[in-house]
DNA sequence: CTTAGTGCAAAACATTTGCATCGGT
DNA sequence: ACCGATGCAAATGTTTTGCACTAAG
């Protein structure tokens, strides 16, 4: 189950960067929750459990995250960088509720019959989607 | 020809909102153009043909312009906001393709299918979407 | 005449950057 | 001890906001 943590000190390593305290650190905090983030909110809820790591170390953090793929990256609005972990976890898209910061996550297969679809009409090779769908909640009432 | 024009007429008319000439030298930017704008772009381009309009007044057209879906919104990277013009277009998704700047349009009645799947389950109003396929052009002879 | 719409500048905001200091190697 | 990484604060760049003025209805 450390797999991800393993994963990420290999990086370093290979890479010949540091292994901080602060990197390991913002790893933990990562892993140790399953819902979405972003930098604010990783840099308070450390601030809350008096590890204290500048916001700068973050952003930096999460590009080496990145670049390992631990975690991926979202733009769910224009304000906000949204990240989620993503070791071990399996591909899936994404529905981005309005007025409520809730997102949904599913797995169609339509979306693969889609891909296969294009790749043959065009005689391509598909790598990777990316798709969210913006909702609003449903209300009964009635505007004019 | 003008059906684009005549529709944000009606649209303003109907919501009561001013027919300003900002608004109209707004529109007739963007829809004597084809490309992807922001609204710095926006903003550069009516400097030089010196008409004069504050970025403030092209945020606030380009919130009237999306309500009557005369543009659409994108989100392409974290900082900029880009738009293109949608008059009549029905709602198409993107192929893009590496090595050669091409980019494959699509519409495909399964995303729909997929919406409506989506709507019934979580009871939400989905508003858009947006879908981008990542693709290379397969190689018919060298194949690993 | 009324008041929505405008231009301008300042504010807000997330992210990046510069620099002095700290600490992994 | 070296120099990459950190923290802080200032800078950046886009979008929003406040306010006095202009002009559409």
């Amino acid at each position: 189950m450390d797999q991800a943590k393993q994963t990420f000190r290999l990086y370093l390593q290979e890479k010949g960067f540091r292994k901080t305290p602060e990197r390991f650190a913002i790893f933990d905090e990562i892993y140790a929750s399953n819902q979405h983030f972003d930098v604010e909110l990783l840099y308070l809820k450390m601030k809350e459990k008096k590890y204290r790591v500048s916001r700068a170390t973050i952003y930096n953090t999460m590009e080496l995250l990145l670049n390992c793929n631990l975690i991926r990256k979202h733009q769910f609005s224009r304000n906000v960088t949204q990240y989620e972990k993503s070791f071990g976890t399996s591909q899936h898209d994404h529905v981005v509720v309005a007025d409520s910061n809730e997102v949904i996550e599913f797995c169609d297969p339509r979306i693969e019959s889609i891909k296969k679809t294009l790749e043959d009409k065009h005689k391509i090779k598909i790598s990777h989607h990316t798709l969210y769908f913006y909702a609003e909640k449903s209300s009964p009432t009635s505007n004019t």
